[in-house]
RNA sequence: GCGGAGGUUGCCAAGCCAGGUCAAAGGCGCAGGGUUCAGGUCCCUGUCUCGUAGGAGUUCGCGAGUUCAAAUCUCGCCCUCCGCACCA
């Protein structure tokens, strides 16, 4: 049990018991409505998930000091595919998923009895689900966040989904969500499509769309597919593989020639395909094709090469510009020897001409074969130079390739801009198809299972491209504040590459499609303006409004303002007066002023909460902001339930305190970085927390006195004042610009500094001294309080303050209290104590026993005030002139020049004392406290007339640098 | 491949957008001193190099450039991390 756990649960419950936290509409107070996504609850939690949770937090409660109604809820996420995998698992009898979910257990169960009661009951994804969403929200209390849990709820309630028909009748209306073929990785085994999680091998695997060219032959077509349909216009001839089974078959009532596992594939992807014939490759070697684009007819080859595994098995041939083509040519043309079964003479292939279509700068007529003589490739069956061969030449022809004479319509044209519109010329004349392959190989399901593409019809898929839709979203993002600022260009990118995205499947947890119930919506996309139901969610479950009076109607209502509240009640059922009561309350917390979270969300629940909004809600009830924070690793590795270095959320407060936490969390790491967590820095968190109760607690019982100038306040007292005032300005400043982790080292670090370095003053009286650190210590309660809210509550009770600091507020800058000068002067007494250091550590060892300072003379303050009014560029002539031409300057000749050259030398004016007298006092004033940090005698000097000076020092005394004689 | 972020003094990490006040905040580690006198205590000081007077020199991935002046701006190069879609 940490120290700490003992506070936090008390302020935990007395929150709890004076629903402190529960957020009620207050017409006339300005409101704010944060949002942090909701948790999956598939599993424990840990310090990763913490960082982002905190941060939100740590936002609701300064905006809560900073007199806003602060909404802050939380709900859970349940739906989709994970947790009912788990319980699949589970049910398996699958002994990593128990033993890692019976480790999840033991967080929370003392007994391996109770854990095994609790594992069994994890059959049914609901229990799962609702077991983890219970303890997850009681790891957030735990942690202090300050959460209204009045208006919780489960993505997978029934009326949820109410809530989620009514988003997607809403798309529907406005023709944003299709239907359409769309292809995916699929296992032909499970007959399901597969995720990275359910891979064995080629997690990375993406699809390949082919372009498969059917060439007429004979009463069908030979079917090649190709990556460069823009070179049918080159091609010479096909190549088949000998030995390789090929099937004649009829593919949505047309005649294709492929290989066999080309036509078992094409099962999968939505083609209707039978098998007429099956034959070897040989078998139609020598016969003849005919071309795409004038119907000459050309020959069939035989080549080694070629894998009836990949697409089609049929290739055909562009040896001027493909590396494999031309070596494959080549080598038939050294030997044709073994053409003759074939019923193809050696003259006959010889008489092939390589056709050269693409014009490229540095490169021969046929590249191809430039690029294979210059790495010396031999034969066809040196796949690895040939490939880089093919890689060099493709990327070349398609950045500066251009169509030549031969290409029709096309010539003349750049090859990247000029290959989408082969492919729908071809399309046109009914010449192509798509054939789709995973991009590499091997892909193994979690079955053993070789993957496939499978093309999904009538899948439903958002249509992001939809007119209007994305301009909509650009104005909201460009009127959105994103914070860090960095993080804009993330969605930039997104937002111009989302296309279409399904948003449903046919397995899971979820809401089905109301228009088209075979489809469940998935777990992103029913995630993106959930908000809007967390400001009437407490008013369908506390009036237990049933499912099905939760109609269109009733959205359109509550949401859109729609109908009014007498004939939706008519309609549905629901009182009238609640109706007008969530209406109500929906207008005062909408917008959802800033969501918070993790970076990694950008590319898709972030960008679609905008998308979706924007669809569904007028430009008023746009997001506002959205802030985040990178993620978390451990000792410099990343956190993962494998590895088994996952640090739980539930351990935090009784291994380091909730409050330490929060701390450390907050100040380790810029938002926009990713924060390393390490053991061996918590320490040094819990001491600054110590130090801070400890100075707090002392002068907690003091009345606090704020000492203005004409009480004449000691010279440490005033600056202290000042300082603390000051750290209070950046302290907002830092917050309102979400520099959280400046707030943070300012409120802990720099406030003890300055703390310590005002109690060292000896010369401060008692009573001064109490009743400023009183003042202090209760600005810094509240500085402190958004970050660590326990032992803040803790300090405002020993202060006895009324009330709950947690809603007390955020601390005002006192502008008669900053005053720069003071604060300058006590940067002279620092600088000049660590002159005296420097140069005691130079005298090696030798005793000092009194140390002589000499204070500048008055003129030169007032010629270095001078020169910053003139406020003129720092060159040495200007100076030198500007000081010249004033008299009072002048007299002193050679000593302003020492001025101008030290000027010369720093680049400019440095801080000092205001005046002379300033310098003066202040040293003499601090000599006590100077004596005490050097062990030596002080005595301070005007440099005019040092009472003692025997090596004439006092001479190189300058404003803010003082010069010294150590004795 | 495409897109995004980044490389800072032993480690972590600010600074860079708005160039000078930057040998560069803060923390950790390490060293010395003090308190405590042996419980993961606390405080102070130091921690690039050289220097018997507060000074000088060399640093911010590498290489150029702009500028009186660059960790900060521009260009090129090298390296690292993250995302890339049906998965939350």
């Amino acid at each position: 049990m940490s120290e700490f756990a003992k506070i936090e649960k008390k302020w935990q419950k007395r929150w709890k018991r004076d629903k402190v936290f529960e957020a009620d509409p207050i017409p006339k107070k300005k409101k704010f409505f944060l949002t942090v996504p909701y948790p999956y609850t598939n599993g424990a939690l840990h310090i990763g998930h913490g960082r982002t949770y905190t941060m939100g937090d740590l936002i609701a409660r300064y905006k809560r000091m900073q007199g806003y109604n602060v909404l802050f809820p939380m709900a859970s996420h349940m739906t989709g595919t994970p947790i009912l995998g788990i319980v699949e698992r589970i049910k398996a009898g699958d002994k990593t998923a128990i033993e890692q979910y019976k480790r999840d257990l033991r967080l929370y169960f003392e007994t391996e009895e109770e854990v095994n009661t609790q594992l069994a009951k994890f059959t049914d994804p609901w229990v799962t689900a609702s077991f983890f969403a219970k303890v997850i929200s009681q790891d957030f209390d735990a942690l202090g966040y300050s959460i209204d849990w009045r208006r919780k709820f489960t993505t997978g309630d029934k009326e949820y989904s109410k809530f989620i028909e009514w988003q997607y009748s809403k798309f529907k209306e406005k023709g944003y969500i299709k239907q359409g073929d769309y292809p995916l990785l699929y296992c032909p085994k499970c007959e399901n499509p597969v995720g990275e999680d359910d891979l064995l091998a080629g997690e990375t695997a993406k699809i390949k769309e082919f372009t498969a060219i059917k060439w007429g032959f004979e009463d069908g077509y030979l079917v090649a597919a190709t990556l460069r349909p823009e070179t049918i216009f080159g091609v010479t001839n096909m190549w088949i593989d000998p030995k390789a089974i090929y099937v004649w078959a009829r593919v949505n009532s047309e005649k294709w020639l492929i290989s066999k596992s080309a036509a078992e594939k094409l099962k999968l992807q939505a083609k209707e395909v039978e098998i007429i014939e099956k034959f070897p490759g040989s078998k139609i070697i020598g016969k003849k094709f005919r071309a795409i684009h004038d119907d000459h007819e050309i020959l069939i080859l035989p080549a080694d090469f070629v894998d009836p595994d990949n697409a089609t098995g049929v290739v055909y041939s562009v040896p001027g510009h493909a590396p494999f083509d031309y070596i494959a040519l080549r080598d038939l043309w050294d030997d044709p020897s073994g053409l003759e079964q074939y019923g193809i003479s050696p003259e006959e292939v010889r008489s092939i001409e390589i056709i050269s279509m693409i014009d490229i700068d540095g490169y021969s007529e046929f590249p191809a074969k430039d690029a294979v003589e210059s790495r010396d490739i031999k034969s066809q069956n040196e796949d690895e130079k040939l490939e880089d061969a093919t890689q060099e030449i493709y990327k070349a022809e398609f950045y500066s390739g251009i169509m030549k004479d031969n290409c029709m319509q096309f010539s003349g044209r750049a090859i990247k801009d000029v290959k989408d519109d082969v492919i729908a010329w071809m399309k046109e004349n009914n010449k192509c198809d798509v054939f789709y392959e995973p991009d590499i190989r091997p892909v193994i399901c979690k079955c053993g299972t070789e993957v496939e593409v499978g093309v999904f019809a009538g899948q439903w898929f958002l249509d992001y491209l939809s007119p209007g839709w994305k301009e909509t979203a650009w104005k909201a993002l460009n009127s959105m504040k994103i914070l860090p600022e960095t993080f804009r260009n993330l969605f930039e990118a997104t937002f111009d590459w989302l296309t279409q995205r399904p948003c449903a499947r046919k397995r899971g947890i979820g809401t089905r499609l109301p228009f088209d119930p075979e489809w469940i919506i998935e777990s992103l996309s029913d995630s993106t303006i959930y908000m809007a139901y967390y400001t009437i969610a407490h008013f369908i479950y506390g009036n237990k409004l049933k499912p099905e009076q939760l109609t269109l109607e009733f959205f359109d209502h509550v949401f859109l303002g729609k109908g009014t509240p007498k004939k939706v009640s008519e309609k549905t059922g629901i009182d009238a007066e609640l109706l007008k009561k969530m209406r109500a309350e929906f207008l005062y917390w909408y917008p959802n002023d800033q969501r918070h979270t993790a970076p990694s969300h950008i590319s898709n629940h972030l960008s679609f909460a905008i998308f979706h909004h924007v669809a569904i809600f007028p430009e008023k009830h746009w997001l506002k902001c959205i802030s985040l924070n990178e993620h978390l690793i451990l000792e410099g590795t990343k956190m993962s339930k494998s590895k088994g270095n996952v640090i739980p959320l539930v351990e935090i407060p009784k291994k380091y305190g909730a409050d330490v936490y929060r701390i450390y969390a907050i100040s380790a790491a810029e938002p926009g970085s990713i924060m390393d967590w390490r053991e061996r820095d918590v320490p040094a968190v819990r001491t600054r927390l110590r130090q801070f109760t400890d100075i707090v607690s002392k002068y907690a019982r003091k009345e606090p006195r704020v000492f203005l100038k004409k009480d004449g306040p000691t010279l440490a007292t005033r600056w202290i004042l000042s300082k603390v005032n000051s750290i209070v300005k950046l302290c907002t400043e830092f917050m309102e610009s979400f520099k959280i982790r400046d707030y943070a080292i300012y409120t802990t670090s720099e406030m003890i500094r300055a703390i310590n370095h005002y109690l060292k003053h000896p010369e401060v009286p008692k009573a001064e001294r109490e009743g400023t650190m009183a003042y202090v210590s209760d600005i810094w309660v509240r500085l402190m309080a958004p970050m660590a809210p326990h032992t803040c509550e803790e300090m405002w009770s020993k202060m006895r303050r009324e009330g709950y600091v947690s809603l007390a507020h955020w601390p005002k800058p006192d502008k008669r209290l900053i005053d720069p000068k003071i604060e300058n002067a006590f940067a002279v007494v620092s600088s000049t104590i660590s002159d005296i250091r420097e140069i005691m550590k130079l005298l090696k060892g030798k005793q000092v026993s009194t140390v002589h300072v000499y204070v500048a003379p008055q003129w030169m303050f007032d010629a270095m005030n001078s020169i910053r009014e003139a406020n003129m560029p720092m060159v040495v002539g200007n100076i030198m002139k500007h000081l010249m031409s004033d008299p009072k300057f002048r007299a002193y000749g050679k000593q302003v020049k020492s001025i101008v050259d030290r000027i010369a030398k720093e680049n400019g004016l440095w801080d000092h004392s205001y005046s002379a007298k300033d310098e003066y006092t202040t040293l003499r004033d601090s000599s006590a406290f100077i004596e005490s940090e050097i062990g030596a005698k002080t005595i301070i000097h005007k440099a005019v007339r040092p009472e003692y000076d025997p090596q004439n020092k006092a001479r190189f005394a300058l404003p803010g640098r003082v010069s010294l004689y150590l004795e």
